[in-house]
DNA sequence: TGTACATCAGTGAACGCGCGTTCACTGATGTAC
DNA sequence: TGTACATCAGTGAACGCGCGTTCACTGATGTAC
């Protein structure tokens, strides 16, 4: 009785596996710019042009990285999200940002891959839009929690005019429903969520900054107040 | 009668300017982990080995590089801080940011070099410490000036112990006089406008914000309330 | 002013390196009858 | 169940590339007397 799957079938799929296991250590170890095939495929025990079989060319590989890291850091904040779901909409805001920021610090050179300057030569697929979203949507998305069940400070920020457009649609690109000038705030507090990890990760606080715990607590509930998020239970 | 500079003299200083206009462009045009000395070289009409009587090796220019990039964005913000001197502090902190942001959309590749992820292999010396924080020390003087002029909201913000220290360390080391707690907000609306100047170069915007524009000086201003920056004339 | 020596910018050849990718191949696995 | 052919994972050699850096050299510039 033969398996239902070949025995060519596994090895592949085991060799895939193992092929992306080496790559992403190699990219945790020596970053994105050195990534190297024939230094993945040594390791693998594989002759260098081996690796042809399983992807297209090196920047195929870089893809497929790119998608592990989005999802990995998207998975981490999902996760703070659902688990915190029943708590004030600050406290969610600061879990799921610390839930990013630990990812990212255990994570740097993948965290660089995605967030980073881009690597040169490389122009990212279509395939990257996807998986590059649920980070953001976690985030927005306590926001969103937080506006349907009416904990969300009536505050209002002034919008141009040419942003609004934009924001309505990223309203709906995310799939969440929020007023432009929340949403506004929302982005705002994004951006200096991203900033602050990797001023951190990339050595601009170095000498400056010893208790990045502490800023990184102070920095995430602060601008969930700049949003507007009600604390209290 | 012989000028006072040798031919020699001359020689070289024009010539390691023309090094580092080269070598500008390059990191302009194929960004820092392209930076190869044989093109550079090549490009000045000399010989490869050539370069050695300028700098000691890659690592060395690169170092140059950096500061000219720290120096250059430190002195676009220190300029637009003494030109908007007496207009409102919320009004100033909107236009050094703007000017740090104009900076850095004109020289992508320079300002990924200083603040995006750090070049593979390369670790910066003491000399590029000083430049680094020029353009820092004008944002923050800008609020360090509203403090002296009493035109910040008497808002506070928890600062937690651990924090406080090196609060008070930084204050020191950028020669202003802030309590902590607004050096902290400061701290965090600093790495909101990095975090969003990074955002828009590095393309994580990109296929969702058109008008980047219009949300920039909205984020400014937000943050330069969220200081408790003071707004009329 | 003229001469003898010292300095040093730039040359040209060479070193050893690792890279991505191609190509014809072998031999094990799978499939049709 | 057995045989003949098809598939395809992995091999091994080779291609051409550009890189940083070293080294002994030449010839123009500078300096001391």
């Amino acid at each position: 009785m033969p398996p239902a799957t070949g025995v060519r079938e596994r090895n592949r799929a085991e060799t895939m596996t193992r092929l992306k296991e080496v790559a992403r250590q190699h990219l945790a170890e020596y970053g994105a710019a050195a990534l190297s095939l024939r230094a993945i495929t040594r390791e693998l025990g594989m002759v260098s042009s081996g690796v042809y079989r399983y992807v297209a060319g090196r920047d195929e590989l870089l893809t497929l990285l790119i998608i592990d890291a989005y999802d990995a850091v998207g998975a981490a904040a999902e996760e703070a999200a659902a688990a915190s779901a029943r708590r004030s909409p600050a406290s969610r805001w600061v879990t799921v940002g610390s839930a990013v920021r630990a990812w990212a610090t255990a994570h740097p050179h993948e965290y660089a891959l995605v967030y980073g300057s881009p690597v040169p030569g490389y122009a990212a697929p279509q395939d990257t839009i996807g998986p590059a979203t649920r980070a953001t949507r976690a985030l927005v998305g306590v926001v969103a929690d937080a506006h349907a069940a009416g904990r969300i400070a009536d505050v209002t920020t002034p919008v141009p005019a040419g942003l609004r457009g934009d924001l309505v649609k990223i309203a709906g690109d995310l799939g969440v429903d929020l007023p432009p000038d929340v949403l506004a705030r929302a982005m705002v507090a994004w951006t200096q969520l991203f900033g602050l990890i990797s001023f951190e990760l990339f050595g601009q606080t170095r000498n400056a900054v010893t208790d990045h715990d502490a800023l990184f607590t102070t920095a995430l509930r602060s601008m969930a107040a700049f949003v507007g998020l009600e604390t209290g239970g």
